[in-house]
DNA sequence: TTTAAATTATCACGAGACGAAACGATGTCT
DNA sequence: AGACATCGTTTCGTCTCGTGATAATTTAAA
């Protein structure tokens, strides 16, 4: 039984209808799309606040290893830094040790706005799980947690 | 308590850890890229997929009609049918009545297409939720599909 | 008939994301 | 000192996509 064909007939095992995998693209994207609305008014796009959120769990990291942590190439790291720096929201200090790496840490205005984000965030997800009870919605948070514990996925990454 | 601010504590409102957003966003891509993985080796990527999918639930619409279910402009979409009809999956057929218009089938090619990207995609689900019982994986679907339905998502609409 | 509208196709242009390669500055090793 | 690797950066080309303009064919309206 760890065998994972669905040879068992029940619901047609390669159809989309059944299957999750074309549920979770779908409601991925738009949830994406979502959550970009909402930070379009504060000027940021997912992967600004995707930066924000890590760097705040990884301050004093050196700027490639951040990069590396989110998966991005260094050509497209230094890019979003300096969106990011030249709003005022992340510092590059010269890391002592190693004078060739830059240290990122967060700004107080970058800090404030962390919780801006997440102001404006947390309406929108209350407002996408409205069909749910709470009790589903905790169950699906699970469900999805086990998922993407299987994945690897551990937080750090940030969304293609 | 119909009202759905989360004033009462809990996990913090808006953060992103306890939230499913986050998840889904990173499990949609991640899926999405699984499946693109899939279907490299045909020859085929995930929107060629799409209109496949779609065209088999709506043959002998006219190509715009199709585009416009599908969520792309009319320029894009002659380059999408141009790729599909290349490669014999796809028959573009005069509209006797008003011809004008080409009506889109699939060719028997076409259809295999359709079969061999379900054989592709099956395990590869199975391998995503290898983590979830039978019975998780039900419910898992039929939290999604609740979540797509306020949302309005008819299994008629492309990932972007 | 004349004129306007619809459908498909083609082209040029720019925006944006992305990767590859090279370069200067710095650090490390021999 | 010299050779080599690493970090951040810049530049270049590629890919995808959207928009707008244009044309050819066919249909519908005046």
């Amino acid at each position: 039984m760890s065998e994972v064909t669905p040879a068992t007939a029940g619901p047609a095992p390669g159809s989309e209808h059944d299957g999750f995998t074309y549920l979770l693209v779908q409601l991925g994207t738009r949830a994406a799309r979502l959550f970009a609305e909402r930070l379009a008014p504060l000027g940021l796009e997912p992967r600004h606040a995707g930066l924000l959120f890590r760097l705040a769990a990884n301050e004093g990291r050196s700027q490639q290893a951040m990069g590396e942590l989110l998966g991005l190439n260094p050509t497209r790291m230094v890019f979003l830094v300096d969106e990011l720096e030249q709003r005022g929201l992340v510092e590059r200090r010269r890391n002592a040790a190693d004078r060739r790496s830059y240290a990122l840490y967060l700004t107080d205005a970058g800090r404030d706005m962390l919780g801006a984000i997440r102001e404006a965030a947390g309406p929108e997800q209350a407002r996408l799980g409205a069909s749910l009870s709470q009790g589903e919605r905790g169950q699906l948070t699970g469900l999805l947690r086990k998922l993407a514990g299987e994945l690897g996925i551990t937080e750090q990454h940030l969304p293609g």
